[in-house]
DNA sequence: AGGGATCACTGAACCGGTTCAGGTCTCACA
DNA sequence: TGTGAGACCTGAACCGGTTCAGTGATCCCT
């Protein structure tokens, strides 16, 4: 069978084109009897319009972009990832758009070159950015290149430009996590972040040690790499460091770090939760199976890929620039942080 | 500024437009002195060429599609699919493809109108399929809609018409499992599969039967559904059952099952590996750090990606219709089936 | 009855590429 | 010198939608 086109189903109905795209679109311009007419051998014919053909006159691609930018290693066992693309797929299919995945390795040239592209080619309407950097060069580099974007976990403070984004209070989360290790009798901990590039680790690490200074207590921070064995090895540099005598409490950046914190541990011959607490600042499955289970704090992946997507949507259609702040987390308490 | 055009270009440089479409596509009618200064200057302006309007004109939209269609908390935490993901992606981004990706729920209507809509709107060139079923329809389905597709895990056995597609020897995969299990010592063995629906389950429980037979050992099949808690609760029902006393170690269909299964056996006081063995069908994080560790067979979920992409991409550039067999499997061994 | 507003509809331009059917020009060869 | 081949290039049609300006017809209001 010949591929239908709009034409044909004109030739069909006796009309022209241009009615059969204002009663497809909703538009006004035809009578309700037309728009009927023409709806019903649309689905008759099982036909939909051409998607390139749209996006050409249109001038929009009907997708938007997304780069995971990690090392492929992390994105493959960070359920973190797959979890708010979910949300993410979920909004973008409501709203009729279409997702544009690419993944790059840890070379910021390569993020650059691939946005370079999908503004030049016209590929995607807007993008979805993360893990923002200090002094982070894409929104600059998006603003020149006309695409818009959503910033998810954008930093509280304000910002040169007006820009949409989700923001996280950081330094809530942290409180929630040092009070409860406060209450559970811990006076000096350790804090493994993850790279402090990323904007989000400095306000942890600020909201850490706020959080501590205010109940008596004491940080040592420690600066990682979100990786399984850097949460490992960071642990075995604060043992056998001489600062070790008095950490009782160890707050890991994220899942990986914690599972890795534990390996080390248990080589180390010390018994978590009786000699050192665990926490992690990103709840997944890894947590609620290890052994001891541990405590985490449950940011809702899939919630935040959905809102971070729904503000790209408002944005295209509306140019409406938002921020969301996302609700606070909750800490889900396991063996990890037992009473003793 | 305003946008670039192929018409703008031919007018800076004072040819035509087809001049420069033949220059940057690499094809003949054009001087070597003409593409270069179409090229140069196209780089020095930054430009790409429109890809909806590329599209349009070529009728081919320049991606793939694939739809997930497990439950999304399975997705979620099942590390296999990002592994592969990162796989297909790096394919197609080299075979400059885009991937769209669909995630729906396990209704099968939703993941059909998908196809039809993509086909309808000819939004992919191709789709990539997985987890083949018993009388799968999607096969038939895409064929109607005039979708090439490649058959991720396709059976070994000869098909009506002829289909692209990698195939697993499931066989020989259960017989790495069972013969370690043997040389370890175990005569009865549980299997713990996925959905029988699936057709690569079917062929793994014949293969562990065959295998099993070979060796004199007995197998006990259970159908469980990948999820954790189906792991969970196959392990308490073969426990409680009449057949536990002798099986003394279980294979289990993926490593989400694996740790459910680690967890009922702590719950009923069942020592592993002591008193009963555990092999996972799929290696993950997972696997590695749970404890006891679990042995685990390595499929290698990113080149399988990788393998599947590139077949589709040579259907869809010339046609070819051909199977890769994936290499066999490697089992990694760890404390779940240690020796005593 | 006349004038303006509204409605339903259409022809044609347009989006930005690709591609086909020629048109020159040059060069080799008979 | 004529002819055929080949290289280089161009105008125009085309892909399949969207959208704008414009045309009748109908309706309402004074």
């Amino acid at each position: 069978m010949a591929k239908e086109t709009i034409a044909g189903l004109a030739k069909r109905l006796g009309i022209s084109k241009a009615s059969v795209s204002y009663a497809l679109n909703g538009q006004p311009g035809v009578s309700e009897l037309t728009r009927r007419r023409v709806l019903d051998l649309a689905e008759e014919l099982e036909w939909y319009p051409s998607s390139s053909a749209r996006a050409l006159s249109r001038s929009r691609a009907g997708a938007v972009g997304m780069v995971l930018s990690a090392d492929p290693l992390l994105i493959g066992t960070e359920p973190y990832y797959m979890g708010m693309l979910a949300g993410i797929e979920a909004a973008l299919a409501e709203g009729d758009m279409a997702l544009m995945l690419r993944m790059v390795g840890k070379d910021p040239a390569q993020e650059r070159r691939t946005y370079e592209r999908w503004a030049g080619e016209g590929k995607v309407d807007g993008v979805l950015l993360f893990d923002h950097l200090h002094d982070d060069p894409r929104p600059a580099l998006l603003d020149r290149l006309g695409l818009p974007f959503v910033l998810h976990g954008a930093p509280e403070a304000e910002w040169g430009t007006p820009f949409s984004g989700t923001t996280t209070d950081h330094a809530a989360d942290a409180a929630t996590i040092v009070e409860h290790l406060h209450q559970r009798g811990h006076r000096r901990i350790a804090h493994i972040s993850g790279p402090r590039a990323f904007l989000h680790e400095e306000e942890r690490i600020r909201g850490v040690r706020t959080s501590a200074d205010a109940h008596g207590m004491e940080v040592v921070p420690f600066e990682a790499d979100y990786a399984l064995d850097a949460g490992h090895d960071a642990v075995v540099a604060l043992v056998q460091g001489p600062v070790h005598r008095a950490a009782t409490a160890v707050v890991f950046g994220n899942d990986l770090m914690s599972m890795g914190g534990l390996l080390a541990l248990r080589e180390l011959g010390l018994r978590c939760p009786d000699d050192v607490a665990v926490v992690s600042w990103d709840d997944s499955l890894h947590c609620r199976l290890a052994s001891p289970s541990v405590t985490a704090l449950f940011r809702n992946p899939g919630m935040q890929g959905r809102v971070a997507a729904e503000l790209l949507l408002a944005l295209l259609d509306t140019g409406d620039i938002q921020t969301r702040s996302m609700p606070r987390s909750e800490l889900v308490v396991r063996a990890s942080t037992a009473p003793d």
